[in-house]
DNA sequence: GAAAAAAACGAAAACGGTTTCGTGTTAATA
DNA sequence: TATTAACACGAAACCGTTTTCGTTTTTTTC
């Protein structure tokens, strides 16, 4: 086991200084060409790497982001993470990841394992007992040591750093559109019960939406459900109390559960009751009728998550000046499927 | 904006040497007890946490381990990751994800990337390039700089290291007595065309399993698909121009795949034809029927791959015997849902 | 041929910790 | 009271780099 080789070994084996080998190793004028070549072939011979802590510490800065994210077994977190690593590759940046698993405690604890000098910055999506307590001074305290913060998706008003997130309201008045325009006038919403921003957001876009065609918000067409234990009689009992044409999804597996349902109810898919879902993963692809969705675009955000992040992160040095958040709006876009009539 | 506070900006502060307030902060009894409170609540107030490159520069290890994979968006490399995290974690470790995305050389730039420092020890399957390639020299490299590697799920015999697998060959011959159990005598296979060490050991298990029950292996009866451009003609040919009463595919999208044009040609599942597939993923959780898998219980191999390493990379400083290798191998489960009769 | 400039290299500080080994005080012991 | 032990602390090396600032030697220039 030939162990790592380093400047230090390199110049006792040549008999020169260490600086001169890591000048010569960097083609520095101020060393002669021999001493140069000899040096350079020496390291490329015995495969020689600068060791990445000792360059972190002198430069303070890791080239490594920390993501942290509430699941990573859920596809749209994973697309956006997709997105993260690809572009951070790409600008030489590694990232490590920490999920929270939708708890607060975990949320604090991995910021606080990489806050001590491991990474160069944040980028997160806010778990949903932090989004319930509206508790952000793990967030804050970040912020005011100087390290970059970008939150996606699951954001929150109370904390100002760079921010990504979909047009939810906007898509969400869309896809109403595109239900009344196919004749459709119960619509319905299955959303999240709990405290997400962003089914929050889908809510109201879904409520704006109606209104604007003058549809009365019935909120008995609300149906609420819990994302980690879905209720299926709830649903059942749902689609048989109400005389519903159009289901609106705040996520795909709210949406294949209740077609499931609603077919095993009887009904047509999509002729009597049409579905969009959120979500562009597996499940709607394959289901059966497939599901129309609103795509996400996890990977965009991610890659503009990076990018933020990067651009915070290499700007750092500049000047001390007020730091300037930005919200940057990813469009999201209504992919028909076969759920949905025209 | 409170730059870091460190051991040099306590000891000036207080008048004390640096020694003294690292000694002082972790309880030493070579400090007397005034300074060590003083000290204690001094960095208390201003919130102190050693800096973790330092800290890694120092003692050459950096409480870091490098997992790389072939793809994120993938529902059982998902589950690995969360119980490699998971455990990891538990020990004090951060994961340094890097997808390889099936390709060799992201493989190996990804693994040259962590090699200078910034990992302890890997965690990798490998892309389906790797395998094709059959070119393990960044493995070898990597084992021979001392730094531990453990393999999962898509391994090769051709590097030794620890390594922790699924029993798919054992598992299929299951599933092909399962079918056998149930009166089925006409069972085909669905597998990926390509290098794949796990569908090759799945096929292995499907003709023991066969030949077992005294089945003429016929390899009509063997459909090979590209894993990441599903041909739904070929599909639909297949199953056109063979009789079939039992699929059995080696992934669930092949196995959504697969039953969707099996019953859109007018067959029954599972009464006609049943299906057996791989991963404990959403898909064949809500598929219509849902879909009967062997579940790899990516968690467990997580763990016990997050185990291993940080065994190796822990006793690393014991002695310098010659490595012992261990591979484990995670029991795999049938789990019946709709897809499948008794 | 002497002064100035350029070339080639090394010493040392710095990054932020830990740890070994003094060293000066005070307290205990003979 | 002299000697030793215990106590409380500091200096310095070390981890592996980079970089500034000498210093020495050689080359130019006048």
């Amino acid at each position: 086991m030939k162990r790592k080789i380093t400047l230090k070994d390199i110049a006792k084996e040549l008999d020169v200084s260490i600086s001169t080998v890591s000048k010569a190793l960097k083609n520095s004028r101020e060393i002669g060409k021999e001493t140069t070549d000899k040096v350079q072939a020496f390291a490329k011979l015995y495969n020689y790497r600068p060791n990445n802590i000792a360059l972190s510490l002198k430069n303070k800065h890791t080239k490594n982001i920390g993501v942290i994210i509430p699941d990573i077994v859920h596809y749209f977190f994973t697309t956006v993470f997709s997105g993260i690593e690809n572009y951070a590759n790409s600008k030489g940046y590694n990232v490590i990841i920490c999920v929270s698993n939708e708890s607060f405690d975990k949320e604090v604890i991995n910021m606080e394992m990489l806050t001590n000098g491991s990474v160069d910055g944040f980028i997160m999506s806010l778990s949903a007992e932090t989004q319930q307590k509206k508790d952000f001074n793990h967030l804050i305290e970040v912020q005011n040591q100087g390290i970059p913060l970008v939150l996606f998706d699951r954001v929150t008003d109370d904390v100002s750093c760079d921010k990504v997130i979909l047009d939810d309201k906007k898509i969400s008045i869309d896809v109403i559109q595109k239900f009344y325009d196919s004749r459709k006038r119960k619509i319905a919403i299955v959303t999240n019960q709990g405290f997400f921003s962003v089914s929050d957001k889908r809510a109201e876009g879904y409520r704006e939406g109606l209104l604007k065609n003058n549809i009365f918000v019935d909120t008995a067409l609300e149906l609420k459900l819990n994302y980690k234990n879905i209720d299926e009689n709830a649903i059942r009992h749902f689609f048989q109390n109400n005389e519903v044409d159009a289901v609106f999804c705040v996520n795909e597996i709210f949406a294949i559960s209740c077609m499931k349902i609603v077919q095993s109810l009887g009904m047509k898919v999509p002729e009597q009751i049409s579905f969009i879902g959120f979500t562009d993963g597996l499940l709607s692809r394959f289901s059966n009728p497939s599901l129309s969705i609103v795509a996400q675009h996890g990977d965009k955000m991610g890659e503009m998550a990076a990018k933020m992040l990067i651009d915070k992160i290499e700007a750092e040095f500049e000047d001390d000046e007020v730091a300037t958040f930005r919200t940057e709006i990813i469009q999201a876009t209504i992919l028909e499927r076969e759920s949905t009539i025209n």
